[in-house]
DNA sequence: CGAGTGTTGTTGTGATAACAACGGAGCGCA
DNA sequence: TGCGCTCCGTTGTTATCACAACAACACTCG
């Protein structure tokens, strides 16, 4: 698979042929980059107009808290990108670092000329422009999600709007979630083994059944 | 000031004037309608394509959790949007209820025709499409912040990494934050009764001076 | 097969926050 | 001046959580 067919399944351009990404490539500024592992991509504070789009590798998304305490916020992979919120919004700076997770290509794209169509030279730039924004509500969303699961005060009550949530998308009480226990309490922003504990009183009271990742809610 | 002077301020058509603006409406399939207090004007579940627009008054946004209790999420007045990261993502339900806070009048958009610029019979149209996709950027930001501010477990951590990012904003050490104490617990996630006895600690240890809605940081 | 590693569950303890109840300061208003 | 109201701070009690340390189990790989 070339790069334009890879292309072709991202989110971003999905819906266009290879041969309209690679017509519309020119007029988006694009440009690709290599990064080594550890290397830095986007320092905080810095401000962007680009928005970066995973071709190979991985990306990490890291916040620094005020003591300087390094946390990881999202990982980014293939296909997936990154920055397109601070792009979008002229002269925000970075809260974030991003820095290469493993050895990995980037291609940057002019967020702006992403979302203005330029002329009828470009066909299906219209779609790429709705799909980059489609892209950044969804982000948004999913944001207001998390606050919604991390704003009950007690675990019990994180854990069940989470589960609840994620019940309702899955269309079932019985489903499977994409964490595991470390990764579900950084997600609810709890420690990890009161959260083990809690479920495990949640499945004596009959409330849940649980076993790794899997659940089914009663 | 009649309507379309008045939407020449608002974020979403800033740069148009109103002769601009009369000429896109039609364009944008737009349609006022007015609410008594109390009445909703979106609920739960919903699946909307329109972002509305406040003309006047003011519309409350409401979550209700699992166990049917109700909490305000935000409010939204005149010049303000709301539902257009539901109306970007197509068949988003929407996780929170939309109820008019007073008398009002709102000015519903197809979200599709704003973000899509039809031809050259609107003069200005690409720029209120930049502008929309701004104002869901930003959305996007203020959610992101408000997470690292939540995500600390004491409450003087959040505390202090949301005065840090206020004084940051500000440029200076001493600012005033647009909550009262009540908005500033619930911003935080946290007991009003708890976070004034924790402001008090803080400023006890010398760590900041506050009277009211005004702080120094130190 | 056994060592090494990662994930999950369990328990105890001290720290912290939620909650409830109250008092006082400031303000508008009659 | 006195009343009612909102906002803010204080205190004490109780519930909850973070943290640490450990045990049980599964998986991988030589």
């Amino acid at each position: 698979m070339n790069r334009d067919e890879f292309l072709a399944r991202t989110a971003l351009f999905q819906g266009s042929t290879p041969e309209e990404i690679q017509g519309m490539l020119g007029c988006l500024d694009a440009r690709e980059r290599h990064f080594e592992s550890g290397e830095y991509i986007h320092r905080m504070g810095d401000v962007i107009k680009t928005v970066g789009l995973v071709l190979s590798g991985s990306v990490r998304i890291e916040s620094v808290d005020v003591w300087g305490n390094v946390s990881v916020v999202g990982v980014t992979g293939a296909g997936g990108m990154f920055g397109e919120a601070y792009a979008a919004v002229p002269d925000e700076p970075l809260l974030v670092n991003v820095v290469a997770a493993e050895e990995c290509t980037v291609l940057f794209l002019n967020l702006r000329k992403v979302l203005t169509t330029c002329s009828h030279a470009c066909p299906n730039h219209s779609r790429t422009s709705n799909n980059m924004t489609s892209i950044i509500a969804r982000r948004s969303l999913a944001l207001s999600r998390r606050i919604f699961h991390v704003a009950p005060k007690t675990i019990r009550g994180k854990v069940l709007a989470y589960l609840s949530d994620e019940a309702e998308r899955a269309g079932s009480r019985e489903f499977t979630i994409p964490f595991d226990r470390q990764q579900l309490a950084d997600y609810l922003g709890v420690d990890r083994s009161a959260l083990s504990a809690e479920l495990s009183r949640m499945q004596k009271a009959g409330l849940i059944e649980t076993r790794r990742s899997h659940f089914v809610l009663k």
